[in-house]
DNA sequence: CTGAAAGCGCTTACAG
DNA sequence: CTGAAAGCGCTTACAG
């Protein structure tokens, strides 16, 4: 359990070449002649070498690792986005730091000063609600990539800014819901869920705005109701679509977490999601194809969006001149039983 | 974006003591008079100087990460228990070196080789399916504690081991649950889904038998089906518990996942849980609490669980020479809707 | 109380 | 084709 670790030295000497041939041989460089590449290659075996890649990074001024930030690995969408993010560093040859910061902007501050201590390579980070930009950049400086996702921290000046934003095209996704229910013949049509002060939130609300505009001047936005952005918190506030009469026919949700919740709230009071009233979420999280009745969604893939971040942050440590980038994300309707109710 | 990194040298030169005063002033050493200390900070401050974590880890031989490498990070019930591992690593001032493996053995030891050269204090390991103990043992070494999560790899000679083991209850959680069935009045009861070929499918069965087998001869095993653990698989397999008259009233499901897969088999046959079949699951994942019915299940709080590996695996790290323990987890059975019904 | 020197495990020109 | 030397950014006895 305590012997010291095998070094290159050892192996040099356990062959009787140099430590500049033993590390020739490990990188694989055709110098070496084949009959001390082999000799070298048996004595690491017989050593049971392991390669110290701190050192090496040291000494080249290199990193193999990427910080990788995330708010909430208990949200399955975020996890996703987590695992593909770390499939796709793997794949490329570096590790993944992971830091998890559970929402909270302090324990972010202190994650991050941490993680940079460990000289990654790049950072991608999906930012607790309510983190400040100046706070962040402070922490992260400007020696290294940072791609943000999914959120827009306060007070960050993107055009001075080196860091790349990942966004999920939240105003065109509700707008595709809300569209999808006006074509279903649906007039009065509720949003519902979420937190006003979230970015995300609000795009999504402006998403459903255009739609109902481009409908015609007729059609008046509806209710928009706050709720956390969860099941239970979205079924205890659903009495509050029927408020006031005329009810809506149809609701776009904040996201499916909020759609789940609010079927289980029509079904108390005898409704049923897809036959009396037409419900939309936003993710397409595993459930909502299993659901009763499946759930018309809008996917984003989070897993895929994991990789694409990776990818980009990778970019960026390869060719650091170049220019930060905003990108938004594709989003697909996935049209489901939830939202199979017309209006004639 | 592109200067040169800050390093002790700058600051020592900045304000003209030596290297070695400034990394005592760092370390927050008495040593140092006050007015030096405070010209010196005052430096690390102007320059913006970041603490190279990786240098100082070379020079001393220690290590401030621990890497985690867990099989499937979308699911809940894992990056549950990520976090929790995370957040007390973090606590303890150590870096998280994240690994996943989607299952694959043979990922799983790429995964690991890359891990190992960044030399992690030690290695939390939640194994793919089928993962073999002697590839491990290979890769992994003797010089690193090792705490194995959840499933055991096979080939592991535990006793000639040092790694840890942190198991769930499987075969006492299943005991629980179908004791409780059986105080219903349930007499046919049968063991729902899973891979027979898993290490906790296997012992969730053997508590599932042992409940029936103190309950009295005259209670024989029910039929076992297998199916993949996922909420579809269960689902499309349903039929195959009503094959053969007389059919069972309840089932011991191999996790909450089969069980909500169950509960939607039976709707499509007009059987409602809870009221016309009695069901249970293991793991008390988010969606047990608020499916239609809740799910009477086994709670195991993977979060704790994750917080409790890192615990466990910091104390090696720093007592080298204890043994290896064998530690099982409590299970809490949660009685809810989805087991109410009884038979007289 | 402060500085010069050696060394952690590696890589990389540069001689030979 | 191979080896001796310098150096990555730090820490730590050891002098002074």
């Amino acid at each position: 359990m305590n012997t010291r670790r095998v070094t290159l030295n050892d192996i040099a000497r356990g062959c009787g070449v140099s430590r500049a041939t033993v590390s020739l041989v490990l990188r694989g460089s055709p110098l070496p002649a084949a009959d001390t590449r082999a000799k070298v290659q048996t004595e690491l075996k017989k050593q049971g070498y392991v390669y110290n890649r701190a050192a090496a990074n040291l000494r080249q001024r290199r990193s193999s690792s990427v910080a990788l930030v995330v708010n909430d690995l208990s949200n399955p969408f975020f996890a996703e986005f987590a695992a593909g993010a770390d499939e796709a560093l793997g794949a490329a040859g570096y590790v993944t730091l992971l830091g998890s910061t559970s929402e909270s902007p302090e324990r972010q501050q202190t994650v991050l000063t941490s993680l940079m201590e460990h000289d990654p390579a790049g950072i991608i980070l999906s930012p607790a609600e309510g983190s400040d930009g100046e706070a962040l950049q402070q922490i992260l400086g400007t020696h290294v990539p940072v791609l943000v996702f999914n959120r827009e921290p306060t007070r960050v000046q993107w055009t001075a800014s080196h860091w790349d934003y990942l966004a999920l095209a939240n105003r065109r996704g509700a707008e595709l819901a809300t569209r999808h229910l006006l074509e279903r013949g649906h007039r009065r049509i509720a949003f519902f869920g979420g937190h006003a002060d979230s970015s995300s939130c609000r795009e999504r609300r402006r998403g459903y705005a255009d739609a109902l505009a481009v409908a015609g001047l007729a059609i008046e936005p509806g209710p928009m109701i706050e709720t956390a952005p969860t099941r239970l918190d979205a079924a205890a506030h659903s009495a509050a679509l029927f408020a006031h009469a005329p009810a809506p026919t149809a609701a776009v949700c904040y996201n499916d977490a909020v759609a789940l919740g609010l079927m289980l709230g029509l079904a108390t009071r005898g409704l049923r999601a897809g036959r009396d009233f037409a419900v939309t979420g936003f993710d397409d999280i595993p459930e909502a194809a299993v659901s009763t009745p499946p759930l018309t969604t809008l996917a984003t893939d989070p897993r895929a969006r994991g990789r694409q971040a990776a990818t980009r942050i990778l970019e960026r440590v390869r060719h650091p001149g170049t220019d930060a980038v905003r990108g938004s994300v594709p989003v697909r309707l996935i049209i489901r039983a939830s939202s199979e109710v017309t209006i004639a």
